[in-house]
DNA sequence: TTGCTACGATCCCCTTCAGGA
DNA sequence: ATCCTGAAGGGGATCGTAGCA
């Protein structure tokens, strides 16, 4: 590139950065003397290029303050490294734990998150949620809690789709299921009581358009159903300590309800309250299993009894296979290394004889 | 231009639709028998295309699943109509409270939401928050919760910056500090338990790296110095109820402690549960007071007297301000229109004479 | 190592065509 | 007729990067 004086342009090229607002890599490449797809090369790692100039594309890049245009990046590659997440926006525990693990996982392996939240109850929003991420044009979608009466999921099939929860509606879209059955878990619970003696166990469930709620359901009713116990009507509550209380208030009456599993720890905390109010004592009166352990449980009064839940595992495990799927990757075997687990507090006892 | 027939290139061109697997503007052109510039019209609203003209495009592209291109949108107009939100990755209530009001308020005004967690504790993960976002090449970047040491935030004069908390270092850094003063929430609950008689009030306090904190802190000390009571040295908490429970400990052989103010609600029910195990009552021998009115307080035992937080309102203005940033609008002027307010439960009493 | 080009949209500017003055 | 104005739509350059020769 031998430039003679005559030659220079008439084009007097200002420090161009429009309309981005920031040095692309063409300058860089400039200040370096190299081309810019030998800059391209340095961004990349790729080889071919000599360190030394390596270092002179680097030191160029660092002094103009330049990053790679993730937008121009994703147009050639059609791929941005962007994982979407259809997420429950709620300030409940579980949702919570787990969109910290989703993100965590996501990072570690080199990909940023899209949030794209549902409302509670309202149809179509998880179909809505699905479109708004496909146009941001992310490269695979991970349903962290696929609350929704009829999810349609028509938009699936354009980028892979991990759900974290069993859909009620699986009607062959091809939505992967990264999750352990949380139905041993429930049915841990529920053992735990009857073992202390209890006749039969009554459940507070959650929402039914949570999977959640189904599963620990089940493995309510299979504990029951496997020691040939009697199955009450389950008491239905959305996962408020509010709507444990009322479950709570139901059963005041009902000297032959001894033990109660909640399906999380706020609905558990609701149903304690409902008998102490009461006068009633807990475990004395009424042993009550919550689901979750969140942090506070401990501190409950009476500290509760709980099932330990662990969201890194199934999540993490739902990231990873996404993502092999996204970059075609064999899917590794899922390594289930972790199983709930029982943690034995204060608010469960035999019942009086 | 004029193409003879000998001249017609050997690229035979397949139906494309690489990289990006789906189909472009283009197809969609000539599936409608107009240019792809008309295409883009449609799909901006724009004037100047005919009833009929629209109608055919967009069957076209219902036809075709056609959406635009955000990768190419974005590098030619140089936004994306995307925040990032840089958030503490935990499930605290608060935060995952402020995220959901977040998501919520961005899409109202047509902008998607990119989330980076950083890790407390973990000097300079605001800073790579930030570069993260600003890679992904977001129009605006909200602080949700700048928990760091000494965030540098050299990278902020990219794009504008909203926090919406008080940054420990504000030094000279454009960044816009949205939030009401919680100050004056603490100094409330400060002054019910004056009011009922204690002489004076003990702070459990959280993280001194969040502002949260340290706004409740300063509000607590206000309301002792304005009535010319002695400031006990405050009790460090880290807002679990564990360090609550620490704390609850800590004060359990000084009967001169009749009155804690925890800064928010698991810690004071850390105080509450380190009280009752020991035997002594809340609120007969200790009144309590948290801060945020979990949905759960009202069902602790007893039922916490605490303030209710209203995130939202924060949240909101925060987004609009940023977003008018970003569209180089006039920013509203900001309207407070919600006061934190003191919920009085069963946690409070007079101390006993 | 380097150019050249494509990726898919936007932006600026152009042409065409009615209809009215 | 000439000129003009506004609606309707097209053409080409361009954004910043990665693939190919």
């Amino acid at each position: 590139m031998t430039s003679n004086a005559m030659l220079v342009p008439v084009t007097t090229v200002p420090p161009t950065l429009p309309p981005s607002g920031r040095p692309a890599g063409s300058t860089v490449a400039r200040l370096a003397g190299v081309s810019q797809k030998t800059v391209s090369r340095v961004f990349n790692d790729e080889p071919y290029v000599s360190a030394e100039v390596r270092e002179r594309v680097l030191r160029a890049a660092e002094q103009l303050g330049y990053r790679p245009n993730s937008a121009a990046r994703a147009l050639t590659s059609g791929r941005t490294r962007r994982l979407g997440v259809v997420w429950l926006g709620s300030a409940l525990y579980g949702p919570a734990q787990m969109l910290v693990g989703l993100e965590r996982a996501a990072r570690d392996l080199g990909y940023s998150v899209s949030l794209a939240a549902t409302t509670q109850g309202e149809t179509g929003s998880v179909d809505a949620a699905i479109g708004s991420l496909l146009s941001q044009g992310v490269d695979g979608i991970l349903l962290s809690e696929p609350v929704d009466d009829q999810p349609q999921l028509r938009l699936t099939s354009q980028v892979p789709v991990v759900s974290l929860g069993r859909l009620t509606t699986a009607s062959g879209t091809d939505v992967e299921i990264a999750t352990q059955d949380w139905a041993a878990a429930a049915a841990l619970a529920t053992r735990h009581l009857l073992d202390l003696g209890h006749r039969t166990v009554h459940h507070v469930r959650g929402p039914q358009t949570w999977w959640a709620a189904r599963d620990r359901e089940r493995g309510w009713r299979q504990a029951l159903h496997e020691t040939g116990r009697e199955v009450p009507p389950p008491l239905q509550g959305d996962w408020t300590a509010a709507s444990g209380y009322a479950a709570g208030r139901a059963v005041l009456g009902r000297p032959e309800v001894t033990a109660v599993f909640a399906a999380n720890d706020e609905m558990a905390l609701g149903v304690v309250r409902a008998q102490l109010e009461a006068g009633r004592d807990v475990p004395g009166d009424l042993s009550v299993v919550g689901f979750d352990d969140v942090p506070s449980a401990a501190f409950f009064t009476p500290p509760l009894t709980t099932i330990r839940q662990d969201f890194d595992t199934d999540v993490h495990t739902a990231v990873e296979r996404l993502v092999a799927r996204i970059e075609d990757r064999a899917v590794a075997a899922d390594a289930t290394g972790w199983h709930p687990e029982l943690v034995v507090r204060s608010s469960t006892a035999a019942p009086r004889t």
